[in-house]
DNA sequence: CATGAATGAGAATTCATTCAT
DNA sequence: TATGAATGAATTCTCATTCAT
């Protein structure tokens, strides 16, 4: 208390919990709920057991943490590009190949959205981040179908179908880890063009 | 009541297969794979745990067999639709449609596909049949392109994005039991739109 | 199912769920709660750690049910007492006697009226049982001072001192293990004084 | 300022190790051994655990010392009450009556003689300074009856049945939490009725 | 010296799998 | 043969104690 500590004892704070969640994402997205013991999470973060629970409740809490962590942040990057003065379809396609683009690059998201937890806690959580992240889409397609940029349909099930689809396209059958970057473009531009036909009827190549 | 048993016995066997797979669907589909532990699915099956490790050496190998059980079954009946005359276009639609009805009516097959087994070994037997289920659309995204019926386009990833979609839709943040027959059959033609539009460019509703 | 068993199994199912309570017992009355683990407990029953969760919901539950059983059986005897026709003092007398013999004789159930539990949840059961326990010589009091053989006084203070009075001098300072039947006699016989005077005033040795 | 430090730190030590037992001996006799642990006591006394590991080598020892202290005190006081020149049932009434009175005051010491502490080392010392006590009423009644004051009896059994019937009466069946003043005296007297009378057979009120 | 973050051994509980009957 | 009681390895979570800062 009487010693200067606020800078780097905040820091080291930050450090563990951050380490500490860091490592639950990448065990999730690399082997899924189930790899992210708790005894895993510790020593892929460098802690201990006891540590992880100065920061976090239980290990239900730690998951949906890192759910939440990992959705809020989408949803920020997703949100701005939906609010962008561009045609509806523009802002579709870029939302997607944002989203498409890093998941490629890091710790796969898209994981944590389709592994279904061991503890129900946590799916309940999982779903409901799965709604507003898919809430992101469904404004776009609104917008996008108030100014007659987007024919008329059910917003809530293709926001729905758009988000099953890009996940499913990269957890699915194709080989995450795909290295080179060329392979990984194509399969970014494959699954814009899916989406952007699949609301919009015909695919328009008007963005970056 | 110890001789001449064959036919007799053989048939029950058949049956407590049967029943044991049938119970460890249903639980699957109704709470995931966390909710069908051995007991569990015994009790539902009507049959004792020690019966259920004389037709299947494990869990995991039974989790396995409900998911071949289930796609194959379904892959049986889309193939079907995938070799009629049909233009592609009017076989993809039917295709999902199918699906769709199907697992709208009953225990989810939806489900099985998305929920994470907590058997690595299960997960792996899941993501090979997500792949085969994937085949079927596969094809007839190949056909209809070559036959200038569906425009040109990444058969292994829109075949993905398809499965994506659809399943998504189904278990995604839509209430899964959605009673009405009506607000069911909608759903299906959101979804049906949705699909024929992502492959096809334009919806054309020439079909059943 | 097919088998003949009810009494064989019944009798082996009776006799682990005995067995662990008994094991429980055992080690409650000799090292408190807190020598009861769940390990120990297996070990002592003869049993594994898991069985002890086929017949108990928790360790909690083990416990409380350890509690009430030994203060069921002990009501039910000092009741059978309480209500014969005799002088209240002289059944008074014959409760303690009964009760200390006892309790001198195997594991100390006064210890588990004594010894705090480390689980809130046991002490709350422990706490209500100690009440309901004191009730059947609060009864004994009530009765005496109703016929006049008693002397007027706080009936509920006496039951709750009475009970502390005996059960302290069966685990307090003195050695719980005074092997001599003679040491142990005598001490009974000092409780028992002890408590006739203390809400007779004088003692009169007309019982038993 | 690290000169000239002796008198000062002294005292601060003093107070550390004052405000550490006071915290104790505050959580134990609100909720018994297992409320006070360490993290807890540091809180609770405004020091860090550290702290409490430069003045008690341990836990136990802690938990000890705190014992200690209260019954040292309260031995203290009613060693006073026991050397005075009064009959013996006089200063009996009155030393249960001054004990009685400050654990109805202010943090229960009978609940530290109840509560079973989690630690062995701990239980050891608690039955030792259980018997320390006794011996102060033991003491009176080894007096009053060489003097005539007190028929004979069995002094250890007595005071055992004495110390266990007023701490009983306190922690037992009756809320601690008796609010009112009068409701505390009422209690009070018929204590000390239950006790003089319990030694004494008539139970004589020439005293404070 | 004082702090409180960090450690890790220990305890409860679950559940797939086995095997005596 | 069919049963389900029994096993025990595995996992989460707690908290006394230590030690770098």
């Amino acid at each position: 208390m009487t010693y200067r500590r606020s800078a780097l004892m905040e820091e080291r704070l930050a450090n563990n919990r951050d380490r500490i969640l860091l490592a639950t994402r990448k065990l999730v997205s690399e082997g899924g709920f189930r790899d992210a013991q708790i005894a895993a999470v510790a020593t892929t973060a460098g802690v201990s057991t006891g540590m992880i629970y100065r920061y976090f409740p239980s290990k239900a809490e730690l998951f949906v943490e890192v759910l939440s962590a990992a959705v809020e942040q989408e949803i920020e990057i997703l949100t701005e590009i939906a609010n962008r003065p561009s045609p509806a379809p523009t802002r579709l396609g870029a939302a997607v190949v944002s989203f498409v683009r890093r998941a490629l690059a890091g710790p796969n998201l898209a994981y944590a959205f389709i592994a279904e937890p061991v503890d129900p806690e946590v799916d309940t959580a999982r779903i409901r981040y799965r709604k507003k992240f898919g809430d992101v889409f469904k404004a776009i397609l609104v917008d996008g179908m108030e100014k007659g940029e987007i024919p008329q349909q059910d917003a809530d099930a293709s926001a729905a179908c758009l988000v099953g689809a890009f996940t499913e396209a990269l957890v699915g059958p194709m080989d995450p880890r795909r290295t080179t970057r060329a392979t990984k473009e194509q399969l970014t531009e494959s699954i814009r063009t899916f989406c952007l036909r699949a609301v919009c009827g015909i695919w328009k190549s008007d963005d970056a």
